[in-house]
DNA sequence: GCTATCATCTCACATGATGAGACGCGGCAC
DNA sequence: GTGCCGCGTCTCATCATGTGAGATGATAGC
């Protein structure tokens, strides 16, 4: 009797591995021949598999073969573009708090509202947002990045779309010296937020790009009150972390 | 005591509806408030929680919330890649098939057969195909052109695995004279298809790239009667489309 | 015909998932 | 401060349930 000291659940494992297994290969194999290569009983590895078919989780494919099942491509769609790039990001942000002590945070263009998809991290006090809040873009970091990096068009439109109130005395509120902020910011690859958004609120962020050029998403670092780090610190740790997403969410980045 | 005629393996599909309700709400609910949504003992969550994320299946994500582990990212990461393609081709065939006037397609090989996943436009009568549903490989413009870039033990694979029945007069239905063809169509980069799979129907199919050089799909323009545009004229228009689709996908083209 | 391979089904067994309950911890109100 | 509440963790007795060997049927190949 294994005296387990972390309760796993094993048959869930295995099931996962079979899963793993018939998708891997693109639904070519016999189940028997799955069977034999992760060295399990037939009769095993037919009701494992037929249980997943059973749930939508795989489906029968011509001749024995099986591939991937509705409910598998339902959860493939809710992980859309953005949250793919979320939920690669989540574990290295974390990181990067813990390494600094500071809140980090991960946002979206959605309209043209920043959506915050994650936040993680402490130490900056007046910092209201909360994961799923959205948020005026013009006046915060992660916004002027994704607004920077937005097509031509869709700029313009944003920005014939305002106005821009006023949050603190340094929030830009003119489309012409906000259009040239974007500007400056396309062109250095970050953007710094100097209490545009609340007062003493600094905040570094720059772009996690698409494989096609497209910019989804950017993290930020936020600190509040004495700035623990200066911004030329942060920069390149930020770049790096944006790298390292763009490496987990597509293998690859992109600079 | 339920007697299973079909047996279930229950407990995976418990695992699986709680790893969908963590997906499902963007890893922002504690595990006790799953546990309440689904009914089940909060000890009971925690464990399956617990057990997901221990394999890779889940992450933890700032306070108390979960979001997909890097396993699932993977898994997830091997289906997108032709749903990707066939997102990103979408608009484009809509183009094509309107300006042409023709029926466009684009097919992905799933096993052994064809997953027709687009098909827009009007004008092949006797074109049977449906988005979604699968056809035998060796007949169809798309599927010669798919088989013609597998690698080359796959392939000897599926050839090894006939027969071959003819759906017409023109299927061709030998192992060797099915070769040959696929070498062509490698060599040329394009496969015609000329009544093979239905009587008068022509269609033409060009591969689309992957980064790394293997081709996942493949999109074709039939016409059935008289055709209105002759081989010639339609090929570089498919040539352009599919690189066009490798543009939109990956942000390059691969030629 | 025989043989080999695969899928399906049954069944007795013990593996292992289950869920109630207890405990520790942190936050919040008073 | 003290008490309260919610959450996460751990233990343990119970028995549901996943397991695997073997039998049976189906199909293809020699």
């Amino acid at each position: 009797m294994m005296r387990r000291g972390t309760p796993t659940l094993t048959s869930l494992s295995r099931s996962l591995a079979m899963l793993e297994a018939v998708i891997a290969d693109g639904g070519a194999r016999s189940v028997a021949a799955l069977a034999r290569e992760l060295g399990v009983p037939a009769a095993t590895a037919h009701r494992q598999i037929h249980s997943l078919v059973e749930q939508g989780y795989l489906a029968r494919h011509g001749g024995g073969g099986h591939v991937a099942g509705p409910r598998l491509l339902a959860l493939l769609g809710q992980l859309d573009e953005k949250q793919v790039i979320a939920n690669a990001a989540a574990p290295v942000l974390h990181q990067l708090a813990a390494d600094l002590g500071c809140v980090v945070q991960l946002g979206t263009l959605d309209g043209d509202m920043v959506t915050y998809r994650i936040k993680t991290g402490q130490g900056a006090g007046n910092l209201f947002t909360r994961v799923g809040m959205q948020h005026e873009a013009y006046c915060s970091g992660i916004g002027k990045v994704l607004l920077a990096h937005l097509p031509e068009d869709q700029q313009q439109t944003y920005l014939a779309g305002g106005p821009f109130p006023a949050l603190t005395a340094r929030t830009i509120t003119d489309a012409r010296a906000l259009a040239a902020e974007l500007h400056k910011v396309s062109e250095q690859g970050h953007a710094i937020d100097d209490g545009e958004v609340a007062d003493g609120l600094i905040c570094v962020a720059v772009p996690v790009h698409q494989p096609d050029g497209r910019v989804l998403a950017a993290v930020s670092i936020s600190q509040s009150g004495a700035a623990v780090h200066p911004p030329a610190v942060l920069m390149p740790r930020l770049q790096a972390v944006a790298a390292e997403i763009e490496r987990a969410a597509f293998g690859r980045t992109f600079r």
